[in-house]
DNA sequence: CAGCATCCCGAGGGATACTG
DNA sequence: CAGTATCCCTCGGGATGCTG
């Protein structure tokens, strides 16, 4: 199997210093790493509001492929931040629900998330401003 | 040029949704997957200290090349989160410094980093809990 | 010193088809 | 319904060498 490997660091990741936040293997981007990728903050703003099912999430999100889906709640299972829970009916039903860790995370995350649609006008004004005087 | 493209969307990234956050193309992560970036957070961290020059920062983080420093940087700058000064000295002698803009996303911002730094030992003891169950 | 240019690789992730 | 299994390809990013 291919997928199945919820993605470990591969390798390296040895560095990392933070200049003071801590003293070595840089535990701050071994836990950035996994909420950084294209999906995992997506569906932890959606777990925070509720659980759901596998068919609802994508629906939810309508342009993850199932594949990504799949690998990606693995992946915050995995960390810690969902639960998953399987329903023996006939066809079989599977719920995830986030966790306390999950949620204790997701309450500075949700800060970041919120500046970010904030202030989204001013980043795109620095971009068009930069460009602009790049092309001269 | 091949390296002064501050990365811009590629293409597509017209949808998201974020169940209710905002009504079209994702303001969220057309900012946070700037940030999202490997060495983002690191930048941004040391930057929020104080300005740095060039060559300081990377002393302060020996693993990142200067292709990666020098991109990453830029991006920073496009998006309006850092400054950047040229000294115009012989030989010459650059300076960034945090703007204002990257100061009010660093709060939120290192309020999961903290996150991170505090609740990795859960996040590695969830991870073995997994993995343990896993290869049963 | 502070970059730019090139080559190159691997992982992240998309599309599609199949299954219990 | 809730996944697995493959194929495939983009692009983030490392290594190296050259310049104003």
């Amino acid at each position: 199997m291919v997928l199945k490997a919820a993605r470990k660091p591969a390798l390296g990741g040895q560095e990392c210093d933070m200049s003071g936040w801590d003293g070595g293997n840089c535990p701050v981007r071994d836990v950035i790493d996994r909420i950084a990728g294209k999906w995992s903050t997506l569906l932890l703003e959606a777990l925070s509001r509720r659980p759901y099912r596998f068919g609802e999430l994508r629906r939810l999100v309508p342009d993850i492929s199932q594949r990504m889906l799949t690998q990606t709640l693995r992946d915050l299972q995995r960390d810690g931040y969902v639960e998953r829970e399987v329903f023996p009916t006939k066809p079989p039903s599977v719920e995830y629900r986030m966790t306390d860790l999950g949620r204790s995370l997701f309450e500075p995350l949700s800060k970041v998330l919120q500046w970010a649609e904030k202030n989204h006008p001013s980043v795109k004004a620095a971009r068009a401003k930069y460009d602009e005087s790049e092309l001269a």
